[in-house]
DNA sequence: ACCAGAATGAGGGATTCCACCCATAGGTGG
DNA sequence: CCACCTATGGGTGGAATCCCTCATTCTGGT
């Protein structure tokens, strides 16, 4: 039934290809259709044509090489490529696209990631439409906005109390390396590297690799996707 | 702004109370603005009145048992009591309230634990909204409707090949148990249970624990929230 | 200047993991 | 009956983990 990876008919659009120099444009890509349909209702009530629509990140790139929207609203979890691999790829093909990135449970490293790769605007879904809408005009108009609840997650990682060095490990051993494997892909010491996975192990209160990466995953310092 | 947990103000509603002759009613729950949103439009579509909203888990408990409404329509992935739980809990306040769950990533213990408990619809965020209106009508009637997606991914272990034990050891691991201890707890041998690990781990094609966790955790093997 | 913490490194011992090998029951299907 | 898979159990050996302790260096803050 999700066999439309590319673009589907918009309803209210009219004009065919890529309109600069009418109403502002913006094509939106998330794997839940009840999402795509908020989004659509938010974007109508900006005045905002959906020039396109993805489920999921290959369509997303696609879609927004195709129309050069001046917006382009992506959910960060979707299948075949995600919101930063998106971005990372459909900024070449489009220069002029704001790119504003949605996330419904995100990870630190994963944020990041992100607000390096100079996205636009960042927001969670748990968050406010109206926090959302308020910010789209300002995006455009050329702001960078990332909603105040994003820079709170991404401070998980300080509440619990781990550190820079830890998380890379974290990281590294939840992609499958052994610790001498970890020693020389960070240049240190595989000693350095185990006290760091015990100092994690301390405090996040487990006892076994497994539970460190569960533990991890659940209080969004690791994704599984990696 | 995310604190008022119980129930807001509902636009088109107009009788309050309880009001089991008229129109149906329902109690949504999400955790997201935007798929309340959704589920508000999909519901208004089918001449559904929305009783009450709420945000996380014990707020829709709350609200199903002052409102009991015909239908229930529960995110699984909520804050402060998930979908089973708030199910749990509802059913034995409101008798003659359908249950339905909705989810966006589902891991075949959670949907197995779900369809024991005896909900009455299960469907996913990513479907067709047009499936969740075409069987809302007909659980209100009576019937049980799980989505045929739902069963594909039940079936997630059978695809990498899983056995039942395997996967019991796989939540086992998962839950920071050693070799030894889950011997004891599945009452076979500490080598049995290395032997099962290592048939997880040929299968994945992994070759470590926090590998093996999560890839299971990717493909839905294992929930994070254990 | 001082102190707290991060990051680095190490020693040593008990335990566990991982990857091979092997065998015996019990069930299922051709 | 035989082939296949699951579940069970064992052995062996090397690698890695886990849990302590301790020390050094460098930074950031008051």
């Amino acid at each position: 039934m999700s066999s439309s990876p590319v673009s589907r008919s918009d309803g209210p659009g009219r004009s065919p290809g890529p309109d600069l120099t009418g109403a502002p444009s913006a094509v939106i890509a998330d794997d839940h259709e009840i999402v795509l349909h908020g989004l659509r209702d938010l974007l109508a009530g900006l005045g905002i044509a959906v020039a396109a629509e993805a489920t999921d990140g290959l369509g997303a790139i696609a879609a927004i090489k195709r129309h050069q929207p001046q917006l382009a609203l992506i959910d960060l979890h979707l299948p075949r490529a995600n919101g930063v691999e998106v971005h990372a790829e459909a900024r070449r093909w489009s220069p002029d696209t704001r790119f504003v990135v949605l996330t419904g449970s995100a990870t630190p490293d994963m944020l990041a990631e992100l607000l390096c790769t100079g996205v636009h605007g960042l927001f969670l879904k748990s968050g406010a439409p109206a926090e959302l809408s308020a910010a789209l005009p300002r995006i455009i108009a050329g702001e960078t906005v990332i909603a105040a609840a994003v820079q709170k997650t991404t401070g998980a990682a300080e509440a619990v109390g781990l550190t820079r060095r830890e998380l890379q490990v974290l990281q590294e051993i939840g992609s499958g390396a052994s610790g001498t494997q970890i020693s020389q892909n960070l240049g240190i010491s595989a000693k350095t590297v185990e006290n760091h996975r015990a100092s994690m192990m301390r405090k996040l209160q487990v006892h076994s690799t497994a539970s460190l990466i569960m533990s991890a995953i659940r209080r969004g310092l690791l994704s599984p996707d990696a």
